[in-house]
DNA sequence: GAGCACTGC
């Protein structure tokens, strides 16, 4: 394979597109999709047709009124939401929104939303669904007149704030006025506010201390098939809500495939269907199964910069090393054929979350020129994450190469541990990368899998998170959202019951919930926090070990990515500014070091310059710095003291290593009698200590913050302890009468022997 | 001896 030509056109011959019936190519449907010319009732008619000037919305009737009512008032002169004259600009756009595929069916919208209750929506992309259908909404649903908002959940708050800020133009008002977002750390809405953008993550948030979100007339949510955690609960709560609430509202949107599923976990809702405005696709498979699909994937590459017309190329990789690794040998390849085979210039970005966003804009950077007046045109490629297939969308590729793999969250229930492992893709995933070749014009998706295989190994749809997670935080929330039967909650895709279990008792050894598995006073109070159950717990202790503005911090740094940066280039140099950090007990009390010198003076002066020294991410500590304040407004708001030990003072680490142990006692690792590894405690794992770690080996107990597999498991972020803390700090799990015979126990035996031994002689004296 | 896809509160 490796000596094939790049001027062989063999793609042709032998990933060959699909010749059966075009018709039945879901990758095609947009091609043979009804032309709807039908202007109902004559909807459709030209502007300035002898209608009168409006004022307001006072004569329309909620849920009694007509697209054409709301065609009326929108062609102004006054804006119907404000009164205010409406600018010139605000009917240019409003040409170009009576343009897409939505408008034509606002009618069918409107009659469907007056009949029921819940309404399914599924629009392909390039529908206009998500700018369209809320201001659909707002014209008959008049959330003003009742003094209430309508809301439109995103996933990501990206979305929800450019949403926002579009819609925002698309109604001529400003931001924060009539259409608003809220999104943590951000909310710009007010008083006037009718229609607000939000993350899914923000709507459950107000759902926990407004158990029938009643500021709400209507809520739509939007992206639904991704099947994000916060989107499955809304879900399930806005089925009770829609009971309690006969007057609620409630649009679910979805793209296509799955949108029977929805109608029918919505008591078969109604369900109407728009057309997206995107071009075909052709899809090429190959013909026999790749065994390396890094190298077939690069070779796919430059056999499309050989052979294909112009257009950019994006290739779905799992990783920021494979990416990085694969940018750099395409390069060279690329660099070779420009200078044996007079190919065109090819420029290769990589593309994934860790990268600064000032990289990642770098993607939208015009194709480079040919090398020479007339000679071959120039290409670019991205070599790029999921994120390229979800969050951001890139105009004017034309060539996809998918793999068909990426990295998933798989969640173990019996050894509570999750993890990221290289997974094939489901049909829904590959047919999205598809699409993003056909956003600008007709494009080519090369899959690197066998067509045999897409139709019988690849699954349907993604596993919902939901099914993929840790529930702990998730079960928290839900009782606290006043969901006190968790078996009979109406999910549309209910965990497994083992996952739930381990949840339960997880939150009952962090004494979240009573033995009833009622939430208690603990729980009720760490479901306040923006925060997983163990951390929450950690946090709300801290007082009591000197500490919470401490642990504070490192709640916060803990809560965000990776703070120490180690590029390839310079790792020695990297580790050595580390060490400047390092605490010998571990390496919480190290980040909190990092911490405190980002605060002192010196790094303060000029902190760009103080982090990139030290190899340190200024944008993660700004994100901590961030989440710190948020979290101290909610302890100063729960009446959570916020104190210190002396610096001075012997005991001023030990102390936060004592808190650390408060939420973190289930995950203690103790070493093996060989001296090498590590076991978890209880579930006898055997662990090694992640070679980042500052920790010597002589710590005989250690808490870890999190569980690494990967070639080896690895727990990572470590601070010893000691064993005397785990029984006086958490009895209940420690208790060696229920502890699982070995080596652990005798040890923990051992230290409780002592312990009496001690108290023994003290009460002698 | 180094493995963090992505999102969210």
């Amino acid at each position: 394979m490796a000596d094939r030509r790049p001027e062989e056109p063999e793609m042709s011959r032998a990933k060959r597109p699909r010749t059966d019936d075009p018709s039945q190519n879901p990758y095609l449907a947009h091609m043979y999709e009804a032309q709807d010319t039908s202007d109902y009732n004559g909807y459709n008619r030209s502007n300035g047709s002898g209608t009168k000037a409006r004022t307001g919305l006072s004569d329309f009737k909620r849920h009694a009124t007509t697209a054409l009512q709301a065609h009326d008032a929108e062609d102004g002169p006054n804006n119907p939401f404000n009164n205010a004259p409406l600018s010139k600009q605000y009917f240019n756009i409003l040409k170009t929104r009576r343009d897409l595929p939505v408008h034509k069916q606002r009618q069918e919208f409107l009659d469907m939303f007056h009949k029921s209750q819940i309404l399914v929506f599924v629009g392909e992309t390039g529908s206009g669904k998500t700018t369209q259908i809320p201001q659909f909404v707002l014209f008959d649903d008049l959330p003003h007149f009742s003094g209430k908002l309508v809301a439109c959940t995103q996933p990501r708050r990206v979305a929800a704030t450019s949403v926002a800020q579009r819609v925002a133009n698309e109604m001529d008002v400003k931001l924060g006025d009539e259409v608003g977002y809220s999104i943590r750390f951000e909310d710009v809405s007010g008083p006037k506010t009718i229609l607000k953008y939000m993350t899914d993550g923000m709507l459950l948030r107000e759902a926990m201390h407004d158990h029938n979100l009643t500021r709400y007339s209507c809520i739509i949510l939007d992206e639904a098939h991704e099947r994000t955690l916060a989107t499955d609960l809304l879900m399930g709560l806005l089925k009770e809500i829609a009971l309690r609430r006969p007057d609620l509202k409630i649009v679910v949107m979805s793209a296509t495939l799955d949108a029977q599923k929805f109608q029918r976990y919505f008591n078969d809702a109604p369900l109407l269907a728009v057309p997206g405005r995107t071009h075909p696709v052709e899809i090429f498979y190959t013909p026999e199964p790749e065994r390396d699909y890094v190298e077939a994937a690069l070779r796919t590459v430059l056999q499309i910069h050989a052979t294909e017309p112009e257009g950019d190329i994006l290739l779905f990789l799992t990783g920021e090393e494979e990416i990085e690794d694969a940018c750099r040998k395409i390069t060279l390849e690329a660099d070779e054929m420009i200078r044996e085979a007079d190919a065109g210039p090819l420029k290769v970005y990589p593309l994934y979350g860790n990268l600064p966003p000032q990289q990642q804009q770098r993607i939208f950077e015009p194709a480079p020129p040919p090398t020479r007046p007339g000679g071959r045109p120039g290409r670019k490629v991205i070599v790029g994450t999921n994120v390229a297939e979800t969050s951001l969308t890139i105009d004017g590729i034309v060539y996809v190469v998918d793999p068909g793999f990426s990295k998933q969250k798989v969640y173990n229930p019996r050894i509570r541990v999750e993890s990221l492992l290289v997974s094939p893709i489901s049909k829904a995933s590959a047919q999205q990368r598809a699409g993003r070749a056909g956003r600008t014009r007709p494009g080519k998706c090369f899959r690197l899998y066998t067509e045999a295989a897409f139709k019988k190994e690849l699954i349907e749809q993604t596993y919902p998170e939901i099914l993929r997670s840790n529930l702990a935080n998730t079960v928290l929330e839900l009782k606290k959202l006043g969901v006190d039967d968790l078996v009979h909650f109406d999910l549309m895709d209910p965990p497994a019951p083992e996952t739930l279990m381990r949840a339960l008792e997880e939150l009952n050894y962090l004494a979240c919930l009573d033995d009833d598995g009622d939430l208690t006073a603990l729980g009720k109070l760490a479901s306040e926090f923006p925060l997983d159950p163990s951390l929450a717990v950690m946090l709300i202790s801290s007082p009591e070990f000197y500490c919470s503005n401490e642990i504070l911090s490192l709640t916060a740094l803990l809560s965000v990515p990776q703070i120490f940066v180690r590029p390839a280039s310079a790792r020695k140099r990297a580790d050595e500014m580390k060490a400047l950090f390092a605490h010998p007990d571990g390496d919480h009390l190290t980040m909190l070091n990092v911490y405190h010198a980002f605060k002192g003076a010196e790094a303060q002066a000029d902190p760009k310059r103080w982090c990139h020294e030290h190899f340190i991410s200024l944008r993660a500590l700004q994100s901590a710095d961030n989440v710190r304040q948020q979290l101290k407004r909610i302890m100063e708001k729960s009446e959570l003291d916020l104190v210190s030990t002396d610096f001075n003072d012997k005991d001023y680490y030990t102390n936060i290593r004592r808190a650390l142990v408060a939420g973190f006692f289930m995950q203690v690792a103790k070493k093996d009698p060989s001296g090498k590894t590590y076991k978890t405690v209880k579930d006898d794992q055997s662990v090694l200590l992640h070679p980042s770690t500052v920790l010597g080996v002589d710590s005989e107990w250690v808490v870890y913050n999190e569980f690494v597999l990967t070639t080896k498991n690895y727990v990572r972020t470590v601070t010893a302890v000691r064993p005397e803390w785990l029984l006086d700090i958490a009895p209940t799990y420690y208790d060696l009468a229920t502890f699982p015979k070995g080596e652990v126990r005798t040890a923990l035996q051992r230290t409780l022997d002592k312990i009496k031994r001690k108290q023994a002689m003290k009460g002698g004296r």
